[in-house]
DNA sequence: GTCTATATCCGGATAGAC
DNA sequence: GTCTATCCGGATATAGAC
């Protein structure tokens, strides 16, 4: 699938995907107002003129970097479609715990959230159509589950989405202060109250 | 409050305690890399020197803001000491329930988490402390509460301290995306959890 | 305590050479 | 595509007058 056209040449894996991963990972660390084209630039060895190259303005590496992270997701979603709902839903949270084994990151939705009115308007945009979409999977996911008698949780399927959701973001944020393995006492706890054996669904 | 001028000569109820209220709603609504000492001397009608007078640097001003905010919740711990579980989890909700009436803020200590590497180290220090008394006060009330039969979750305490910490603050920066109903929703579902009907705790 | 003025630096962004 | 050079604005911070 890869057109032979552009096969790179040994040391020029495509700049443009190399600034997103290293603003990727700044984003993760430090938030959207915590990293420059600056800093881009000189982790990768370059000038900040050729990180405007790829990407004209903040907001517009910043909808990149986003719309990317969707993407991904997206795709995700599709292939763990016709998976258990617990398969899926432990898979969010592997998603969300790679983050965490990743140097202390967070996820990039959830820090695009909390610092949401200080990101340009074209990011907020973006990022509430991901929060939103995961939300909905989250719903959708929950309500077959209990559905096919997989889950057992209490409480609309809507809230129960948002305490996931919720649990997973905070918990990464959380973690960074008191420790990782916080994180895996939230989900623990998480799979008692779906009524989920954890040992069963471990991936 | 009214639309007539306010007559800030008249009262003079310190101008360092002005300039935390309004760099207290600052850091909720954007983070602490989100503004600036220009902003708050806008929004006080002085000059940025004046409030440099007071809080000589923003790390110093960080601080301020985080440990006034500590004190405030150990007065407020120390004043629920006494009342049943639940009240006191009810407490701790409404505190938080409060930024989201407030405008869609976000808890100080959580938008610091988030960009928490990007934030001078002083004030890393005060957040930490911060996260790890109110983390410390939730596991003691749960444990309480468990032991006197008010409340009937399962699963360790300190997993359920951690969820419901991160509950809290992760439904607080998605209510901004997805509503601030579901942070009601997210409370709910936790008060499932908990054992407790919610009608009976009302504040 | 607050002001004016200023120093310094940094971040985002553009123009034009190579 | 990347560089050098440069502009602009904003942000932190300081000095000294009022």
């Amino acid at each position: 699938m890869v057109s032979s056209r552009e096969r790179k040449v040994a040391s020029k894996p495509d700049t443009r995907e190399e600034i997103l991963r290293t603003a990727s990972r700044l984003l993760q660390l430090n938030g959207f107002n915590g990293f420059s084209y600056g800093h881009i630039a000189k982790e990768l060895g370059v000038k900040s003129a050729a990180v405007h190259y790829h990407f004209p303005s903040k907001a517009a590496l910043g909808v990149a970097l986003v719309d990317r992270f969707r993407t991904r997701y997206r795709l995700w979603m599709e292939d763990a479609a016709g998976l258990p709902a617990a398969d899926q839903l432990s898979g969010y949270v592997a998603i969300h715990r790679r983050f965490l084994e990743r140097g202390a990151r967070v996820c990039p939705g959830g820090v695009l959230q909390a610092e949401l009115y200080a990101v340009p308007e074209e990011v907020q945009a973006s990022v509430t159509q991901m929060a939103q979409e995961v939300h909905d999977w989250l719903v959708e996911v929950l309500t077959a589950g209990r559905a096919s008698g997989e889950l057992t949780f209490e409480g609309p399927p809507e809230a129960m989405a948002t305490v996931v959701g919720a649990t997973v973001q905070g918990a990464l944020q959380m973690a960074r202060i008191l420790g990782a393995e916080q994180f895996d006492l939230a989900e623990a706890q998480l799979w008692r109250f779906l009524g989920v054996s954890r040992e069963l669904t471990k991936s």
